[in-house]
DNA sequence: GGAGACATGTAAACTGTTACATGATTAG
DNA sequence: CTAATCATGTAACAGTTTACATGTCTCC
């Protein structure tokens, strides 16, 4: 059910087509919660259904047209509710770790391929991490503590991606020099 | 694809039937890759139709009859180009994260509920971390480096979920006292 | 022979991805 | 008018979860 209250959020945050939302979901949202277009025009029409959101009346309403959602106030107690809603951490699935304890049982072949498998790794993390530094240098330039409760807790947000991008390149460059020991 | 190489894995670790790779991912490798039991039977029929796997033969093959499977060649070839294949990380789902932006557009409401389920994960994630630090102890005596490489590799997967739970722990203990400021 | 654990499996629903279809608008 | 882009959608498939079905073995 997580998209959907990923979709209400981005929608309380801003009214949106679905190709907005698309879009948003390609950064910002979406660094902790991807999806296609496809699959938000699906959950946009589950969410109208459902009357949790609902299409802004607009002049010409046909096929190929923008069409804009906005969160109804059913969908805003939804969300309300769901933030307190008690829901264990999803297991996690790193493919990356899997890969290396297959390589601790079938060899790593010279190395060759891993390594640079692993340096793909590292310099997409590297990338991701510039990215979440810039953001932050530009939406939070307070001191985390002074800031009132809606932004801290967005700094939050933008800081566990940080510090996981962090671990990910401290772990990548460890890895790298095993690898070539 | 990469359950079917998770359980390639196990298998070449141990020959198992498919209610003791259950078992297995509930610990060991379901610490990056989990799967239900059903799960696991539909891709143990996958792999053993195309060949990578196969049931070792028993002397009784009945309905609710133990099935131990092995690792064929065609297998472990597969395992090993798995292994320096180029795959981009997927982008992460972090359902918790998203809460708290939720929380940062409809407000905590006094804090309370949400407050308690941060506090919940905390403990979930301190157990896992004790569980993660046990197990090195064990496994793990000697210093990484002076290690072989399959210990070596094996050991740095190992670190990376106690770094990941680490990570978390921090991340949490902070939250909660923004939460609470 | 009955209870409970062991073991394998089927079916349906849900979630997510990939490929394709189609109309509207805009720039040249 | 044409090409490119914007915008919404359908269809098929793959992956995952949940609920249920069924047979076997062991202990009492």
């Amino acid at each position: 059910m997580s998209l959907q209250h990923a979709i209400l959020t981005a929608l309380l945050e801003k009214p949106s087509s679905g190709l907005d939302l698309t879009r948003r979901f390609d950064r910002s949202i979406g660094y902790f919660w991807t999806a296609t277009h496809q699959q938000i025009y699906h959950e946009l029409a589950r969410l109208e259904d459902s009357g949790l959101i609902r299409a802004i009346p607009a002049e010409r309403p046909a096929q190929g047209q923008r069409k804009e959602y906005e969160v109804l106030p059913a969908g805003r107690a939804e969300l309300t509710a769901w933030v307190a809603r008690s829901e264990d951490p999803r297991r996690s699935r790193e493919p990356l770790l899997l890969r290396l304890r297959a390589a601790a049982v079938v060899g790593t072949g010279s190395g060759g391929g891993l390594a640079a498998e692993l340096e793909r790794h590292l310099e997409l993390h590297r990338r991701q991490l510039a990215e979440y530094e810039e953001i932050e240098k530009r939406d939070f330039p307070e001191p985390r503590d002074a800031a009132a409760e809606p932004d801290r807790l967005r700094h939050l947000v933008l800081r566990a991606g940080i510090e996981l991008e962090n671990f990910w390149i401290t772990w990548l460059d460890r890895a790298l020099t095993s690898l070539r020991q």
